[in-house]
DNA sequence: GCTACATGCTCTAGTGACTAGAGGAGCAAG
DNA sequence: CTTGCTCCTCTAGTCACTAGAGCATGTAGC
């Protein structure tokens, strides 16, 4: 007789937090699964699948219901793949501008941080550039 | 006589949203200002100074609790500007993990998008990458 | 003075994606 | 049989706002 997988387990394997996969399950994310007699939620290989495939689209910031859709389309093979590329081709667009604006962040900060001199707050660089943004290296924020 | 300054023109004049304003009197990020006979808010040119402090520094990112003491130090010109500094260096570290870590994605999404051949969902390489993370190219995520 | 309409007020609840904690039940090992 | 771990449900908290209800006030035109 197979072991049945419980949801420590199926946190383990996936790499998802036991209260997240609860959490799922309460979204409509996951489908509930069987319960032994003593109440407990026991999970099928495909679960742990399901789940790692979450997973890995939350790291690559993916949101819930783009997720949500994604996961309509993997059980649905002969539908034609273009929604899921759209999906796709969203984040990226959103992930190269998010770098973009980082990139201007972090030429600011840089400016702050070696403008410092680690002297009094009223000469303090960080402090100045924060109170007048004008005083921005053309950042685009 | 002066012209007081309304919630409305605050907002304006400093680009933080209004309720955003009422928000930050709320938690105490903003000193509670006069009112009216007619119990409108009225603020002077400083709170305008300090929220734009404050949406400059949001925008940077900067947290909450991290724009109060960089206001509390603000207000107190003398001290050793090592904790502005602290704030922003770890700020600076910050957005750099970020940036690297969304190049990372960046690739990963390339090589999702690119390798879709816009066939069917059973053949797609987004699906196909997003439910087995082995997949990835040693992408830091 | 009257009528619109904009702007202001307070208060509560909602967002996204979890996370934390209370209070209890089940289960395996020693 | 007790210890300690995992599990259960439920509620509330997180962050930084945002939305909306229901009302009061202020202003411009007639």
């Amino acid at each position: 007789m197979l072991k049945e997988i419980s949801i420590g387990e199926a946190a383990k394997r996936s790499g998802v937090k036991v209260p997240t996969i609860r959490y799922y399950e309460q979204i409509g994310l996951l489908a509930a699964p069987a319960r032994t007699d003593g109440n407990r939620r026991h999970y099928e290989d495909t679960d742990i699948r399901r789940l790692a495939f979450i997973r890995h689209a939350r790291e690559l910031g993916f949101e819930i219901d783009s997720i949500r859709t994604l996961l309509h389309l993997q059980d649905d093979p002969n539908q034609p793949c273009e929604t899921a590329d759209g999906i796709a081709n969203a984040r990226l667009i959103e992930v190269e501008q998010r770098i973009r604006s980082l990139n201007a962040l972090k030429a600011e900060l840089e400016l702050m941080v070696e403008g410092c001199r680690h002297g009094r707050v009223a000469e303090c660089r960080v402090i100045e550039i924060l109170a007048d943004h004008g005083k921005c290296a053309h950042a685009q924020h």
